[in-house]
DNA sequence: CCAAAAGTGTTCCGTCTACACCCATGG
DNA sequence: CCATGGGTGTAGACGGAACACTTTTGG
Protein backbone atom coordinates (compact mmCIF):
# COMPACT_ATOMS: atom_id res chain seq x y z
CA UNK A 1 0.00 0.00 0.00
CA UNK A 2 1.41 3.33 -1.17
CA UNK A 3 2.04 5.84 1.93
CA UNK A 4 -0.41 8.68 0.58
CA UNK A 5 -0.25 10.35 4.73
CA UNK A 6 3.02 9.80 5.29
CA UNK A 7 3.88 13.42 6.53
CA UNK A 8 0.96 13.12 9.02
CA UNK A 9 1.14 11.57 13.12
CA UNK A 10 0.38 8.44 13.91
CA UNK A 11 -1.58 7.89 17.21
CA UNK A 12 -2.39 4.69 19.69
CA UNK A 13 -6.10 3.97 19.09
CA UNK A 14 -7.79 1.92 21.76
CA UNK A 15 -11.10 0.74 22.48
CA UNK A 16 -13.13 0.63 26.25
CA UNK A 17 -15.56 -1.27 26.84
CA UNK A 18 -18.74 -0.22 29.57
CA UNK A 19 -20.00 -3.53 30.43
CA UNK A 20 -23.62 -3.07 31.86
CA UNK A 21 -25.51 -6.26 33.47
CA UNK A 22 -28.41 -6.48 35.67
CA UNK A 23 -28.01 -8.45 38.89
CA UNK A 24 -30.02 -8.14 42.49
CA UNK A 25 -32.73 -6.25 40.61
CA UNK A 26 -29.68 -3.30 39.99
CA UNK A 27 -27.98 -2.16 36.93
CA UNK A 28 -24.11 -2.98 37.72
CA UNK A 29 -20.89 -1.99 35.23
CA UNK A 30 -18.47 -5.22 35.37
CA UNK A 31 -15.08 -3.02 36.27
CA UNK A 32 -11.56 -4.58 37.51
CA UNK A 33 -8.47 -3.18 38.95
CA UNK A 34 -5.69 -1.97 36.27
CA UNK A 35 -3.10 -4.51 35.98
CA UNK A 36 -0.39 -2.80 34.10
CA UNK A 37 1.23 0.70 34.07
CA UNK A 38 0.40 3.87 34.54
CA UNK A 39 -2.44 3.32 36.97
CA UNK A 40 -1.85 -0.07 38.15
CA UNK A 41 -4.18 -0.96 40.78
CA UNK A 42 -7.07 1.84 39.56
CA UNK A 43 -10.45 1.08 38.89
CA UNK A 44 -10.95 0.91 35.07
CA UNK A 45 -12.95 -0.22 32.58
CA UNK A 46 -11.71 -3.04 30.35
CA UNK A 47 -9.91 -1.72 26.87
CA UNK A 48 -7.38 -3.15 24.47
CA UNK A 49 -5.49 -1.49 21.43
CA UNK A 50 -6.96 -1.39 18.31
CA UNK A 51 -4.63 -3.19 15.51
CA UNK A 52 -3.61 -2.22 12.39
CA UNK A 53 -5.80 -4.27 10.21
CA UNK A 54 -8.51 -4.58 12.69
CA UNK A 55 -11.69 -2.07 12.80
CA UNK A 56 -12.89 -0.48 15.81
CA UNK A 57 -16.21 -2.49 16.04
CA UNK A 58 -13.89 -5.66 15.56
CA UNK A 59 -11.62 -4.61 18.09
CA UNK A 60 -14.33 -3.87 20.44
CA UNK A 61 -15.76 -6.79 20.19
CA UNK A 62 -12.78 -8.79 20.32
CA UNK A 63 -12.26 -7.27 23.86
CA UNK A 64 -15.88 -7.89 24.56
CA UNK A 65 -14.95 -11.93 23.74
CA UNK A 66 -11.51 -11.85 25.84
CA UNK A 67 -13.53 -10.51 29.15
CA UNK A 68 -16.67 -12.26 28.89
CA UNK A 69 -16.48 -15.23 26.54
CA UNK A 70 -19.75 -14.05 24.82
CA UNK A 71 -20.13 -13.27 21.23
CA UNK A 72 -23.01 -11.55 19.65
CA UNK A 73 -23.38 -8.88 22.70
CA UNK A 74 -25.12 -6.59 21.76
CA UNK A 75 -22.67 -2.97 21.76
CA UNK A 76 -23.28 0.43 20.80
CA UNK A 77 -20.60 3.05 20.07
CA UNK A 78 -20.76 5.53 23.09
CA UNK A 79 -17.47 8.42 21.54
CA UNK A 80 -14.12 8.82 20.86
CA UNK A 81 -12.15 10.36 23.93
CA UNK A 82 -9.29 12.90 22.35
CA UNK A 83 -7.95 14.86 25.32
CA UNK A 84 -4.18 15.02 25.38
CA UNK A 85 -3.62 13.69 28.05
CA UNK A 86 -6.36 11.56 28.78
CA UNK A 87 -4.16 8.73 29.35
CA UNK A 88 -1.34 9.38 31.79
CA UNK A 89 1.04 6.78 29.97
CA UNK A 90 0.95 8.10 26.17
CA UNK A 91 -1.07 9.91 23.69
CA UNK A 92 -3.82 7.44 23.17
CA UNK A 93 -7.44 7.93 21.30
CA UNK A 94 -9.57 5.77 22.56
CA UNK A 95 -13.37 5.00 21.65
CA UNK A 96 -15.95 4.01 24.06
CA UNK A 97 -18.24 1.13 23.26
CA UNK A 98 -21.21 0.48 25.33
CA UNK A 99 -22.57 -3.56 25.86
CA UNK A 100 -25.81 -4.95 27.23
CA UNK A 101 -25.37 -8.40 28.28
CA UNK A 102 -27.37 -10.97 30.29
CA UNK A 103 -25.19 -12.32 33.32
CA UNK A 104 -27.25 -15.27 33.32
CA UNK A 105 -24.69 -16.13 30.42
CA UNK A 106 -21.44 -14.87 32.08
CA UNK A 107 -19.14 -17.36 33.64
CA UNK A 108 -17.94 -16.18 36.87
CA UNK A 109 -15.06 -18.12 36.71
CA UNK A 110 -13.96 -15.05 34.43
CA UNK A 111 -14.53 -12.45 37.52
CA UNK A 112 -11.09 -14.14 39.00
CA UNK A 113 -9.66 -14.85 35.81
CA UNK A 114 -9.54 -10.64 35.10
CA UNK A 115 -10.26 -9.60 38.99
CA UNK A 116 -13.26 -7.80 37.65
CA UNK A 117 -16.30 -7.35 39.83
CA UNK A 118 -20.71 -6.10 39.14
CA UNK A 119 -20.48 -2.69 40.55
CA UNK A 120 -23.46 -1.02 41.36
CA UNK A 121 -24.18 2.12 38.62
CA UNK A 122 -25.00 4.27 42.21
CA UNK A 123 -21.77 3.13 43.80
CA UNK A 124 -19.46 3.37 41.19
CA UNK A 125 -15.69 4.64 42.08
CA UNK A 126 -12.85 7.44 41.04
CA UNK A 127 -11.97 4.88 37.57
CA UNK A 128 -9.22 5.31 35.65
CA UNK A 129 -8.28 8.24 33.06
CA UNK A 130 -11.40 9.86 31.81
CA UNK A 131 -13.73 6.08 31.62
CA UNK A 132 -15.57 8.08 34.79
CA UNK A 133 -16.86 10.53 31.52
CA UNK A 134 -17.40 8.08 29.32
CA UNK A 135 -19.79 5.56 31.43
CA UNK A 136 -21.95 8.94 32.38
CA UNK A 137 -22.30 9.66 28.55
CA UNK A 138 -23.34 5.61 28.34
CA UNK A 139 -25.90 6.00 30.94
CA UNK A 140 -26.89 9.16 28.73
CA UNK A 141 -26.93 7.24 25.60
CA UNK A 142 -29.24 4.44 27.37
CA UNK A 143 -31.66 6.59 28.67
CA UNK A 144 -32.52 8.31 25.54
CA UNK A 145 -32.65 5.30 23.66
CA UNK A 146 -34.34 3.26 26.15
CA UNK A 147 -38.30 3.99 25.63
CA UNK A 148 -37.94 3.51 21.58
CA UNK A 149 -35.87 0.59 21.33
CA UNK A 150 -35.97 -2.73 22.84
CA UNK A 151 -32.46 -2.58 24.57
CA UNK A 152 -33.45 -3.94 28.24
CA UNK A 153 -34.31 -7.57 26.60
CA UNK A 154 -30.47 -7.68 26.10
CA UNK A 155 -30.00 -7.07 29.88
CA UNK A 156 -32.15 -10.18 31.01
CA UNK A 157 -32.39 -13.90 30.18
CA UNK A 158 -34.53 -15.65 27.53
CA UNK A 159 -37.62 -15.56 29.95
CA UNK A 160 -38.31 -12.86 32.24
CA UNK A 161 -40.89 -11.35 35.03
CA UNK A 162 -42.83 -8.29 34.26
CA UNK A 163 -41.19 -6.61 37.47
CA UNK A 164 -37.43 -7.86 36.04
CA UNK A 165 -38.61 -5.84 33.23
CA UNK A 166 -39.88 -3.21 35.34
CA UNK A 167 -36.51 -3.24 37.29
CA UNK A 168 -34.45 -3.02 34.41
CA UNK A 169 -35.95 0.35 33.29
CA UNK A 170 -35.78 1.96 36.52
CA UNK A 171 -32.27 1.21 36.86
CA UNK A 172 -31.53 2.64 33.65
CA UNK A 173 -33.95 5.63 34.37
CA UNK A 174 -32.29 6.43 37.69
CA UNK A 175 -36.31 6.85 39.26
CA UNK A 176 -39.43 4.17 39.87
CA UNK A 177 -42.19 3.13 37.77
CA UNK A 178 -46.11 2.89 38.12
CA UNK A 179 -46.52 -1.00 37.93
CA UNK A 180 -49.75 -0.44 36.79
CA UNK A 181 -48.82 2.09 34.15
CA UNK A 182 -46.05 0.27 33.18
CA UNK A 183 -47.47 -3.40 32.89
CA UNK A 184 -50.01 -1.17 30.46
CA UNK A 185 -47.82 -0.23 28.06
CA UNK A 186 -46.42 -3.70 28.25
CA UNK A 187 -49.62 -5.71 26.70
CA UNK A 188 -49.62 -2.92 24.00
CA UNK A 189 -46.19 -4.67 22.64
CA UNK A 190 -47.70 -7.46 21.10
CA UNK A 191 -43.95 -8.58 20.82
CA UNK A 192 -43.52 -8.96 24.48
CA UNK A 193 -45.33 -12.65 24.63
CA UNK A 194 -46.46 -14.33 28.01
CA UNK A 195 -45.69 -18.22 28.10
CA UNK A 196 -46.65 -20.80 30.27
CA UNK A 197 -43.97 -20.93 32.38
CA UNK A 198 -44.26 -19.58 35.89
CA UNK A 199 -41.29 -18.33 37.98
CA UNK A 200 -41.27 -19.61 41.52
CA UNK A 201 -37.87 -17.87 42.49
CA UNK A 202 -38.78 -14.68 43.49
CA UNK A 203 -42.04 -15.09 45.23
CA UNK A 204 -44.57 -16.88 46.91
CA UNK A 205 -47.35 -17.29 44.55
CA UNK A 206 -45.04 -17.27 41.70
CA UNK A 207 -44.78 -14.66 38.12
CA UNK A 208 -45.73 -15.35 34.53
CA UNK A 209 -42.37 -15.33 32.47
CA UNK A 210 -42.44 -13.76 29.47
CA UNK A 211 -40.17 -13.64 26.25
CA UNK A 212 -38.90 -10.59 23.41
CA UNK A 213 -40.02 -12.00 20.68
CA UNK A 214 -37.49 -10.97 17.93
CA UNK A 215 -38.89 -12.09 14.96
CA UNK A 216 -42.23 -10.53 15.41
CA UNK A 217 -40.60 -7.32 16.54
CA UNK A 218 -38.32 -7.05 13.12
CA UNK A 219 -41.80 -7.74 11.34
CA UNK A 220 -43.38 -4.61 12.60
CA UNK A 221 -40.53 -2.80 14.58
CA UNK A 222 -42.48 0.03 16.55
CA UNK A 223 -41.22 -0.27 19.83
CA UNK A 224 -42.30 2.53 22.31
CA UNK A 225 -41.88 1.38 26.20
CA UNK B 1 7.56 10.34 28.17
CA UNK B 2 8.07 6.95 28.26
CA UNK B 3 6.68 4.21 25.73
CA UNK B 4 4.47 2.17 27.73
CA UNK B 5 2.67 1.07 25.21
CA UNK B 6 5.34 0.43 22.29
CA UNK B 7 4.35 -2.88 21.23
CA UNK B 8 0.73 -1.58 19.92
CA UNK B 9 0.47 -0.04 16.44
CA UNK B 10 -0.29 3.52 15.87
CA UNK B 11 -3.00 4.58 13.37
CA UNK B 12 -3.71 8.08 11.28
CA UNK B 13 -6.65 9.78 12.88
CA UNK B 14 -8.32 12.00 11.18
CA UNK B 15 -11.86 14.49 12.18
CA UNK B 16 -14.08 14.38 9.11
CA UNK B 17 -16.67 18.18 9.56
CA UNK B 18 -19.54 18.20 8.47
CA UNK B 19 -21.25 22.05 8.45
CA UNK B 20 -24.77 22.48 7.96
CA UNK B 21 -25.79 26.31 7.20
CA UNK B 22 -28.81 27.35 6.60
CA UNK B 23 -29.55 29.12 3.36
CA UNK B 24 -32.93 30.07 0.94
CA UNK B 25 -34.71 28.63 3.37
CA UNK B 26 -32.84 25.24 3.42
CA UNK B 27 -30.70 22.91 5.10
CA UNK B 28 -27.35 23.17 3.31
CA UNK B 29 -24.21 21.10 3.82
CA UNK B 30 -20.47 22.72 2.82
CA UNK B 31 -19.17 20.11 0.62
CA UNK B 32 -16.58 20.48 -2.26
CA UNK B 33 -14.69 18.15 -4.17
CA UNK B 34 -11.34 16.31 -3.24
CA UNK B 35 -8.38 18.28 -4.33
CA UNK B 36 -5.92 15.16 -3.66
CA UNK B 37 -5.26 11.41 -3.96
CA UNK B 38 -6.80 9.19 -3.08
CA UNK B 39 -10.23 10.14 -4.59
CA UNK B 40 -9.50 13.10 -6.29
CA UNK B 41 -11.98 15.44 -7.52
CA UNK B 42 -14.99 13.19 -5.55
CA UNK B 43 -17.20 14.95 -3.77
CA UNK B 44 -16.28 15.34 0.22
CA UNK B 45 -16.54 16.36 3.39
CA UNK B 46 -13.70 18.57 4.66
CA UNK B 47 -11.20 17.49 6.94
CA UNK B 48 -8.29 16.42 8.30
CA UNK B 49 -5.39 14.79 10.89
CA UNK B 50 -4.68 14.60 14.37
CA UNK B 51 -2.03 16.03 15.51
CA UNK B 52 0.08 14.62 18.00
CA UNK B 53 0.02 17.23 20.45
CA UNK B 54 -3.62 18.10 19.85
CA UNK B 55 -6.83 17.02 21.12
CA UNK B 56 -9.84 15.85 18.99
CA UNK B 57 -11.90 18.90 19.04
CA UNK B 58 -9.16 21.12 19.05
CA UNK B 59 -8.12 19.12 15.51
CA UNK B 60 -11.67 19.66 15.04
CA UNK B 61 -12.61 23.19 15.46
CA UNK B 62 -8.56 23.79 13.74
CA UNK B 63 -9.98 22.37 10.42
CA UNK B 64 -13.52 24.29 10.99
CA UNK B 65 -11.62 27.76 11.47
CA UNK B 66 -9.19 26.74 7.64
CA UNK B 67 -12.43 26.49 6.51
CA UNK B 68 -14.86 28.85 7.36
CA UNK B 69 -12.74 31.39 9.25
CA UNK B 70 -15.31 31.46 12.46
CA UNK B 71 -14.03 29.98 15.92
CA UNK B 72 -16.34 29.30 18.38
CA UNK B 73 -18.89 27.22 15.94
CA UNK B 74 -21.43 25.17 17.71
CA UNK B 75 -20.07 21.24 17.05
CA UNK B 76 -21.13 18.21 18.28
CA UNK B 77 -19.06 14.99 17.66
CA UNK B 78 -21.40 12.22 15.44
CA UNK B 79 -18.90 9.32 16.05
CA UNK B 80 -15.82 7.19 15.09
CA UNK B 81 -15.99 5.39 12.44
CA UNK B 82 -12.99 2.73 11.71
CA UNK B 83 -13.61 0.27 9.01
CA UNK B 84 -10.27 -1.24 8.17
CA UNK B 85 -10.76 -0.04 4.39
CA UNK B 86 -13.26 2.75 4.40
CA UNK B 87 -10.35 5.14 2.93
CA UNK B 88 -9.11 4.19 -0.55
CA UNK B 89 -5.83 5.39 0.82
CA UNK B 90 -4.47 3.87 4.10
CA UNK B 91 -5.96 3.37 7.15
CA UNK B 92 -7.26 5.88 9.11
CA UNK B 93 -9.75 5.87 11.28
CA UNK B 94 -11.60 9.09 11.43
CA UNK B 95 -13.90 10.75 13.98
CA UNK B 96 -16.57 12.99 12.46
CA UNK B 97 -17.82 16.32 13.61
CA UNK B 98 -21.29 18.03 12.96
CA UNK B 99 -20.92 21.61 12.43
CA UNK B 100 -23.77 24.75 12.88
CA UNK B 101 -22.96 28.16 11.05
CA UNK B 102 -24.48 30.96 10.53
CA UNK B 103 -24.16 31.89 7.00
CA UNK B 104 -24.75 35.24 7.44
CA UNK B 105 -21.23 35.42 8.65
CA UNK B 106 -19.57 33.01 6.35
CA UNK B 107 -17.36 34.83 3.94
CA UNK B 108 -17.99 33.55 0.42
CA UNK B 109 -14.88 34.36 -0.91
CA UNK B 110 -13.89 31.06 1.13
CA UNK B 111 -16.30 29.30 -1.63
CA UNK B 112 -14.01 29.22 -3.87
CA UNK B 113 -10.65 29.73 -2.03
CA UNK B 114 -11.19 25.80 -0.95
CA UNK B 115 -14.00 24.93 -3.93
CA UNK B 116 -16.36 24.16 -1.91
CA UNK B 117 -20.15 24.85 -2.27
CA UNK B 118 -23.34 24.79 0.11
CA UNK B 119 -25.50 21.95 -1.16
CA UNK B 120 -28.89 20.89 -0.45
CA UNK B 121 -28.92 17.82 1.97
CA UNK B 122 -32.19 16.54 -0.26
CA UNK B 123 -29.62 16.60 -3.08
CA UNK B 124 -26.36 15.48 -2.03
CA UNK B 125 -24.29 13.75 -3.93
CA UNK B 126 -22.31 10.42 -3.30
CA UNK B 127 -19.71 11.13 -1.30
CA UNK B 128 -16.12 10.07 -0.54
CA UNK B 129 -15.12 7.08 1.28
CA UNK B 130 -17.45 6.47 4.39
CA UNK B 131 -18.98 10.50 4.48
CA UNK B 132 -22.73 9.93 3.13
CA UNK B 133 -22.36 7.43 6.25
CA UNK B 134 -21.23 10.29 8.52
CA UNK B 135 -24.12 12.49 7.11
CA UNK B 136 -26.70 10.53 7.84
CA UNK B 137 -25.50 10.08 11.35
CA UNK B 138 -25.45 13.80 12.15
CA UNK B 139 -28.48 14.17 10.75
CA UNK B 140 -29.77 11.51 13.12
CA UNK B 141 -28.62 13.72 15.79
CA UNK B 142 -30.16 16.53 14.87
CA UNK B 143 -33.56 15.28 14.87
CA UNK B 144 -32.88 13.31 18.18
CA UNK B 145 -31.66 16.50 19.83
CA UNK B 146 -33.48 19.47 18.12
CA UNK B 147 -36.79 19.35 20.20
CA UNK B 148 -34.74 19.43 23.27
CA UNK B 149 -31.78 21.82 23.02
CA UNK B 150 -31.36 25.00 21.91
CA UNK B 151 -29.45 24.07 18.11
CA UNK B 152 -31.60 25.93 15.86
CA UNK B 153 -30.02 29.35 16.22
CA UNK B 154 -27.03 28.51 15.65
CA UNK B 155 -27.64 28.11 12.36
CA UNK B 156 -29.84 31.76 12.15
CA UNK B 157 -28.70 35.12 12.61
CA UNK B 158 -28.46 37.10 15.70
CA UNK B 159 -32.26 38.38 14.56
CA UNK B 160 -34.21 35.84 13.09
CA UNK B 161 -37.87 35.78 11.81
CA UNK B 162 -40.36 32.94 13.32
CA UNK B 163 -40.90 31.88 9.67
CA UNK B 164 -37.05 31.08 9.23
CA UNK B 165 -37.01 29.68 12.51
CA UNK B 166 -39.65 27.35 11.41
CA UNK B 167 -38.14 26.34 8.28
CA UNK B 168 -34.99 25.57 10.07
CA UNK B 169 -37.17 22.62 12.13
CA UNK B 170 -38.84 21.91 8.71
CA UNK B 171 -35.08 21.44 7.34
CA UNK B 172 -33.86 18.82 9.86
CA UNK B 173 -37.18 17.08 10.62
CA UNK B 174 -37.68 17.06 6.64
CA UNK B 175 -41.39 17.27 7.68
CA UNK B 176 -43.81 20.65 6.96
CA UNK B 177 -45.08 21.94 10.79
CA UNK B 178 -48.57 23.58 11.69
CA UNK B 179 -47.49 27.52 12.24
CA UNK B 180 -50.08 28.62 14.50
CA UNK B 181 -48.87 25.12 16.76
CA UNK B 182 -45.42 26.40 16.25
CA UNK B 183 -46.05 29.68 17.37
CA UNK B 184 -47.71 28.54 20.19
CA UNK B 185 -45.08 26.85 21.51
CA UNK B 186 -42.12 29.38 20.92
CA UNK B 187 -44.38 31.72 22.88
CA UNK B 188 -43.90 29.69 25.87
CA UNK B 189 -39.89 29.57 25.36
CA UNK B 190 -39.16 32.95 27.15
CA UNK B 191 -35.57 33.20 25.73
CA UNK B 192 -36.82 33.79 22.48
CA UNK B 193 -37.62 37.15 22.76
CA UNK B 194 -39.42 39.32 20.29
CA UNK B 195 -37.65 42.71 19.29
CA UNK B 196 -39.02 45.89 18.35
CA UNK B 197 -36.99 45.22 14.56
CA UNK B 198 -39.11 44.67 12.18
CA UNK B 199 -37.87 42.35 8.76
CA UNK B 200 -39.09 43.97 5.45
CA UNK B 201 -36.77 42.08 3.17
CA UNK B 202 -38.70 38.26 3.15
CA UNK B 203 -42.38 39.92 3.27
CA UNK B 204 -44.04 43.11 1.97
CA UNK B 205 -45.64 43.34 5.21
CA UNK B 206 -42.61 42.82 7.44
CA UNK B 207 -41.90 40.33 10.15
CA UNK B 208 -41.15 40.71 13.80
CA UNK B 209 -37.53 40.06 14.16
CA UNK B 210 -36.92 37.54 17.10
CA UNK B 211 -33.66 36.88 19.36
CA UNK B 212 -32.70 33.86 21.51
CA UNK B 213 -31.48 35.58 24.58
CA UNK B 214 -29.13 33.00 25.50
CA UNK B 215 -28.32 34.25 29.12
CA UNK B 216 -31.78 33.96 30.42
CA UNK B 217 -31.65 30.08 28.41
CA UNK B 218 -28.40 29.58 31.09
CA UNK B 219 -30.99 30.79 33.93
CA UNK B 220 -33.25 28.33 33.38
CA UNK B 221 -32.08 25.77 30.59
CA UNK B 222 -35.19 23.68 29.58
CA UNK B 223 -35.66 23.68 26.52
CA UNK B 224 -39.25 21.95 24.23
CA UNK B 225 -39.60 23.17 21.02
C1' DC C 1 -56.31 45.99 -6.33
C1' DC C 2 -53.96 41.88 -5.86
C1' DA C 3 -50.28 38.81 -4.62
C1' DA C 4 -47.55 37.26 -0.85
C1' DA C 5 -46.27 36.46 3.60
C1' DA C 6 -47.53 37.54 8.69
C1' DG C 7 -50.19 36.83 12.30
C1' DT C 8 -53.75 34.82 15.42
C1' DG C 9 -57.52 30.74 18.98
C1' DT C 10 -60.38 27.05 19.70
C1' DT C 11 -61.90 22.46 19.84
C1' DC C 12 -61.15 17.71 20.05
C1' DC C 13 -58.97 13.60 20.98
C1' DG C 14 -55.69 10.60 22.64
C1' DT C 15 -52.09 9.85 26.01
C1' DC C 16 -50.08 10.06 30.46
C1' DT C 17 -50.63 10.10 35.42
C1' DA C 18 -52.28 9.22 39.77
C1' DC C 19 -54.02 6.04 42.64
C1' DA C 20 -55.47 1.15 46.17
C1' DC C 21 -56.87 -3.23 46.76
C1' DC C 22 -57.20 -8.41 46.29
C1' DC C 23 -54.62 -12.81 45.16
C1' DA C 24 -51.76 -16.90 45.69
C1' DT C 25 -48.39 -19.28 48.15
C1' DG C 26 -44.52 -20.97 51.24
C1' DG C 27 -42.97 -21.16 55.53
C1' DC D 1 -52.01 -17.03 59.39
C1' DC D 2 -49.08 -13.79 57.79
C1' DA D 3 -45.50 -11.86 55.02
C1' DT D 4 -44.15 -11.31 50.34
C1' DG D 5 -44.42 -10.16 45.78
C1' DG D 6 -48.03 -10.61 41.68
C1' DG D 7 -51.62 -8.89 39.45
C1' DT D 8 -55.49 -5.65 37.98
C1' DG D 9 -58.89 -0.69 36.17
C1' DT D 10 -60.61 3.95 36.17
C1' DA D 11 -61.08 8.89 36.21
C1' DG D 12 -59.17 13.33 35.52
C1' DA D 13 -55.51 16.30 33.63
C1' DC D 14 -52.72 17.59 30.19
C1' DG D 15 -50.61 18.21 25.87
C1' DG D 16 -50.56 17.68 20.86
C1' DA D 17 -53.00 17.94 16.38
C1' DA D 18 -56.20 19.73 13.27
C1' DC D 19 -57.97 23.56 11.28
C1' DA D 20 -59.16 29.03 8.24
C1' DC D 21 -59.42 33.56 8.06
C1' DT D 22 -57.78 38.57 8.53
C1' DT D 23 -53.95 41.91 8.07
C1' DT D 24 -50.47 44.62 5.82
C1' DT D 25 -48.13 46.61 2.04
C1' DG D 26 -45.27 46.90 -2.24
C1' DG D 27 -45.74 46.87 -6.88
Amino acid sequence: MTDFYIEHPKLFVSVDCIVFGFEENKLKLLIGRRKMDPGRGEWSLYGGFVGQNESLTDAAKRVLFNLTGLDKIYMKQVGAFGAVDRDPGERVISVAYCALINVQDYDNRLLEKYGVEWVDINKLPRLYSDHNLMVKKAISLLRLHLSSEPLSFNLLPELFTLTQLQKVYEGILGEEIDKRNFRKRVKMMDFIEKTDEIDKVTSRRGAALYRFNKKAYLEDPTFKL
